[in-house]
DNA sequence: TAAACCAATGCAAACGCTTGCACAAAATAA
DNA sequence: TTATTTTGTGCAAGCGTTTGCATTGGTTTA
């Protein structure tokens, strides 16, 4: 039946049309259900169409059309919950609206994030979804896309000097919340495990920690305000220094949910009881934290919701072409666990 | 400078060609490389393509080389554990390797399964790692990938039927030493919560579990084989069943890490300490087990390693064009921890 | 010095689809 | 009936690369 198949043994457009004797033109018109064609030439193309089980070739589909259908992910890292549910939460939007997701992470490692934005670029993505890494300082490697207008949409770890929507939780509030919590809950020496300063997110953090300290009449002890990478090496040694002190913390706000959790871990291994000598809260809540013992108090970060938003926004502003710097908020809820209640 | 800049605003080779007053053919052999350009053109097409802040279009190369440099993952699920180190495992391999991820959930939903490997076929990959859900049983949905003899690696939840190397741990042997534990430390009345049993993988898992039990001449109770989809609320239902035996078990092998975790928490809601009255060992490992109190042991199923085995293996397969049968075993890990220890 | 060869480059077709424009036939208006 | 519009299709160019096959000028061989 199928003769004239292509050079690469697919069947394209061309075998349907003269298994039809019409023109390719019209087979593409009909399949794309253009009202241009009549109901009955659709008719016969479907069929013949599934009778040869055709599929559209998209490489082709996208070089005519100057549209790939593809969107762009960039992240520091997929191991991690709260990327992998963003990541998620992406893809079933992306899926939902006809995109492919196309991803690649960058190991918090700036130098690989500007060779991923050369790739991206490279692929024609319509459009991009980007966590910046720690390190990141300079968003000169997007100007290439942001050039030629490609929409690009920014969450969690966001960089304002790049156009486009950002999807972003209030980080100071997150950290002011659980310090309050801590506060609320009889802690007097509130130490806070920070991320690297220079990321906003980090930044604004250590802020809402200081300012909820500075509210309450606490004092900020300089030892008691860390900032590192939060890996499990940076998180021991902050643990070291702070085990070691005469006056230890009695409380601790972390700034991640793993480095939260090895907190705990290490904590026990100093024989300190939690929450009886020390309270613990993390920013960022993993599935892990509601079942350790004692479960540990957190502030959600909506991974999922933040991945859809970002997918939702970006596609719109590839439909509408209106690249807006509109910023959405997504709410943090504060999970009190039993990691933070001294009374109890 | 440029100034013949493509109806799309890209800059072109034709841009490039233009530049210099050569032909585009030759620009295209200079980018690539090609022995037949002298050394001094290849320098200045470099140079002005650099200039002009040149990037080739992927698409436009993929249509003529019939070859997209794209590997399609198909995975249930991105959320898990064992799923996210495995794409990002294979991520790693495949940028190390010059190829782009464009990646595809399947939620567990055969249907849904189906309906990707369309798009996968649409999108031309130039070959496909996947995993199937535990619904699939018919292979159908991969025959047109298979008949154009694109290249598809498995791993984990495999399917025999699909010719392609396999990648995949020893289930049943997982299993025969997580149950061998469990006797060893004392247990005697020891209980299963397996998976889908129509899913190969959790078949071989039920049936390490039973020839362990067969092996130490201890006895099978049939509501002590339990199979279920492994979410909270079956995990629930399982352990409401053998809470309420007069005989409870003494010990459980749950068939994920997930449903492990769960069933930790669950029995201390029924009063009962482990590993005192209740020994838990899980097929799968995620980075909570290490961290909870009493901690979990569990098998580990190395996901990093088998995704990166998976890419390595298709890209392999890719560049030989040579579909093998193989099956690479990627080894386990038994993790004896503390919900385990009777005597401790 | 003619014949043969090689190195470097150009020409043009091809990849499979989309789309503006032209065109014929059919339907409507005058 | 003729003029005009509508409807459905076909033609062919174009998307940006790649690549087989000329072509050119220069170098080697006989």
């Amino acid at each position: 039946m199928a003769k004239g198949t292509s050079k690469s043994g697919e069947i394209t457009i061309n075998d349907i049309a003269k298994e039809l004797n019409i023109a390719a033109s019209t087979v593409s018109r009909a399949l794309n259900n253009s009202t241009k064609i009549s109901e009955a030439t659709k008719q016969k193309v479907r069929k013949v169409a599934e009778e040869l089980g055709y599929e559209i070739n998209l490489v082709a589909s996208s070089l005519s059309k100057n549209k790939t259908n593809l969107i762009g992910v960039v992240i520091p890292n997929i191991n991690s919950q709260f990327f992998a549910h963003a990541l998620s939460g992406i893809q079933e939007e992306a899926k939902a609206a006809g995109y492919n997701v196309i991803i690649s992470q960058t190991n918090e490692s700036y130098e690989q994030e500007v060779e991923v934005m050369k790739v991206m670029n490279s692929a024609r993505v319509d459009g991009l979804i980007v966590s910046l890494t720690m390190e990141t300082k300079s968003t000169d490697h997007f100007n290439a896309l942001v050039r030629k207008s490609v929409p690009i949409v920014m969450f969690d770890r966001v960089n304002f000097s790049v156009p486009g929507p950002k999807i972003v939780v209030d980080n100071y509030e997150a950290s002011f919340k659980a310090t309050q919590h801590l506060i609320g809950n009889g802690c007097k020496r509130i130490a806070h495990l920070a991320g690297n300063l220079s990321c906003k997110v980090f930044e604004d953090r250590a802020e809402g920690f200081k300012e909820a300290l500075n509210k309450n009449i606490l004092p900020l002890l300089p030892q008691f305000l860390l900032a590192c990478d939060l890996n499990e090496k940076d998180t021991r040694e902050a643990m070291k220094l702070w085990m070691s002190l005469d006056e230890r913390p009695d409380g601790i706000v972390v700034a991640s949910a793993s480095s939260g959790l090895m907190i705990a871990s290490i904590a026990r291994s100093y024989g300190v009881t939690i929450p009886g000598d020390l309270a613990i809260i993390s920013l960022g809540n993993e599935r892990c934290n509601e079942l350790m013992i004692p479960s540990i108090s957190a502030v959600d970060m909506p991974g999922s919701e933040m991945g859809k938003a970002a997918a939702i926004n970006l596609i719109e502003t590839i439909k509408t072409g209106h690249i807006e710097d509109r910023i959405i908020l997504k709410p943090i809820q504060l999970l009190m666990r039993n990691s933070t209640f001294k009374m109890a």
